[in-house]
DNA sequence: GTACTTGCAAACGCTTTGCACTCTC
DNA sequence: GAGAGTGCAAAGCGTTTGCAAGTAC
């Protein structure tokens, strides 16, 4: 991520805890700015060993509780891909993707597709829902490892 | 559920555990035929407390391990709402479907869409991914709480 | 008789919380 | 200096597991 999206994340960030009587902590920034400067989608433990190797003293409950206040102020969000831990991804790099996940090798690749999306909307409100949010995670195999089968076959 | 669909799904159990060299226990039994005939989405604990009625010997860690079994048999599906358990329904209801949650009451009602499904497959495909499974989750606000929220609007 | 199963309780892994101390505003 | 935030350790939660006793086949 580009510095200068990183100074704006944290200029928001700030603005966020400042509107809402929170206060800006060398904690909370320090976790900010390790979890923008990594791509991906990291568990609160992740970030943390990220984190303690910049401070050591650095606490595991500080990294969670910082992470829901992230994904409160919308530059986290949340996914869940089913093997044990919530993660977290950086909110600023789509506007909005699912998921495709390989249940082999847990390599992920972001999917967007604006047709799918329209149709939830519609099954929301063929039933009377207004949809506020939704997600989608595609299981399968990935080329890799799908090679990998074929190879072992032979 | 029917007694007679009931009678089949015991049946299709007992076979599975015999392919497989397992047992056909009292517990289990009685187990599925809790299960069976309950409609909707059961967590291991409910489904304990329930069949505990019956049995008051039967033990939770059972319960876990059965509705594993019964996962792996094909006849019970997991589904998570991301409300900390997991849970857990017939598979013999509908072929495939999946859930719009109303985020205040929790009303779920189960949906399906062929155009979804197919363009799902594309995804993965247009990725080089084999798709294997899915899981989608919709969530909103169901019309009993919309109709809540415009009332105190006024 | 030989696995496989059971119930119990202890362990588990992730997450949250109570607390005394520290810091931001 | 008041209220929030911190690190720590303990507790919490759903779930899994080790074990000795019991049971299906």
């Amino acid at each position: 991520m580009r510095e200068e999206t990183i100074r704006e994340q944290e200029e928001s960030f700030k603005e966020y805890l400042g509107r809402n009587g929170l206060k800006v902590t060398p904690q909370r920034m320090r976790i900010l700015d390790v979890f923008l400067r990594r791509r991906g989608h990291l568990t609160s433990e992740e970030l943390h060993n990220l984190a303690r190797q910049e401070d050591p003293s650095l606490g595991q409950a500080t990294v969670y509780r910082t992470l829901k206040l992230l994904a409160d102020s919308g530059l986290a969000r949340e996914v869940d891909f089913s093997d044990g831990a919530v993660r977290y991804e950086r909110a600023a790099d789509q506007e909005h993707h699912d998921h495709l996940i390989c249940e082999r090798c847990r390599r992920t690749v972001e999917v967007a597709d604006e047709r799918i999306e329209r149709l939830q909307e519609e099954l929301a409100r063929e039933h009377g829902f207004l949809l506020t949010g939704h997600s989608m995670y595609l299981y399968g195999l990935c080329p890799a490892c799908r090679a990998e089968d074929d190879e072992s076959r032979e």
